[in-house]
DNA sequence: CATTGTGAAGCGTTTCACAGCC
DNA sequence: GGCTGTGAAACGCTTCACAATG
């Protein structure tokens, strides 16, 4: 039972940048960057420099002062940490407008992340092939994630329909979430879930820009668009 | 002049739940639920109470102590501040895969942000059409942001591409931009910018499995490669 | 001597707990 | 009595500033 020394825990904010700071340093690597300062990773994370190196020291102390950080060490460090080092299959539920789009991302699979199934409850739309992967009857759910090991779902259904997608995927044995219809889903605490929420991005867009118009009113009297 | 009463600052992160509270209350309103406590809400939500009246107190004081939240005032209250009162159209560039989806999704113009035009670079794209919106060149961008007022702009395209689409955007005169391309996009400090990114959302969610499982797999953190 | 790694201060967010009010 | 509104405490994240060090 080997009582692994518990990990470090690494704060949320640190998680949510780490793939940032991943997708920098592969792209620094493949232009032959060997090595980079917290200062220049900040620049093109659009960060600050103090932060890198908090978020990078929760890893390990993996750099070299006076030098920077070996970017090739870094990238397998990252890699290791998030889980990187192997694939996740995903099953994505709903093969709508969003569920093809989905299919079709390629950096979907190329990130590690291969599309293991798409399920749909529309029989009219059982058997197409979306960008290799056929489109299966959602009750094939449990046997999907048993027989491919999916651990992550995607949820690309309309809202009404989300729920019970979360209730399937949860039942079929998945334990991560990635939720993109308009919905708070109830899941046993355990589960893992994110939301992608393009309503919710647009409307926080739509305060600022508010806003932005607001302070103005008096000074101008003009470039607000008409209100219903 | 007139020194405008300085409008209440609303934290970010109330500015980002006041979506879901919004969407929850329209939903009940439909159902016909007039009255709801911060209790309800929050359950809802799935968030505190505690959080909900904080987060419903920046807005002014328009609950009923010993009663709850008048759902239509508070809904009224919401789409005020979150500047919904009038459409916001927005304009897409990139026609691809996840720009079609975009343009698509029925949800776009039914929560106030019709699609005021797509643009590709694409020649071979150019003139078809996608729910209704045809897709023009790229170059036209000035004149749509223009003519339709545009202040919103979404970059759906491959990364490559996105910094270039983020600079006409700006140049074309649009203030708020959402991103779904995966990369931190450089613009002037007054552009507000959202991003969307799929990959580190997997990530993320990769990180939690990896830890579920991390209690048992490996052993030994891997020695440091002879470094430099 | 440039740059990391990190205590400590600063700041924004969440939660508590209860006074205020209907 | 029940529920809101809100100071104040607790918490977590960010930033500062500098000692440590290759």
């Amino acid at each position: 039972m080997a009582p692994e020394r518990t990990r470090r825990r690494i704060p949320d904010a640190t998680v949510a940048r780490l793939p940032v700071y991943l997708r920098i340093l592969t792209e620094q690597g493949d232009e032959g960057v060997d090595s980079i300062s917290s200062e220049r990773l900040a620049e093109l994370g659009g960060v600050n420099a103090a932060k890198v190196r908090k978020d990078l020291s929760y890893l390990g102390s993996y750099g070299t002062r006076g030098v920077g950080y070996e970017v090739a060490y870094l990238v397998y460090q990252i890699r290791r940490e998030l889980g990187l080092t192997h694939d996740w299959p995903v099953v994505i539920v709903g093969a709508g407008n969003l569920g093809q789009a989905l299919a079709g991302y390629a950096g979907f699979g190329e990130r590690g992340f291969p599309v293991a199934g798409i399920v749909d409850v529309d029989d009219a739309k059982i058997g197409t092939v979306l960008s290799g992967v056929r489109v299966r009857h959602i009750d094939e759910l449990p046997q999907i994630v048993q027989t491919k090991r999916v651990s992550i779902g995607v949820v690309a259904t309309p809202a009404a329909a989300a729920q019970d997608a979360a209730d399937r995927l949860v039942r079929a044995g998945v334990t991560s979430i990635l939720n993109f219809a308009p919905v708070v889903l109830a899941v046993p605490r355990a589960i893992e879930v994110r939301k992608v929420d393009l309503a919710v991005e647009l409307q926080i867009l739509s305060y600022h820009e508010q806003r932005r118009a607001g302070g103005a009113i008096h000074a101008v009297g003009t470039a607000r668009p008409a209100s219903a």
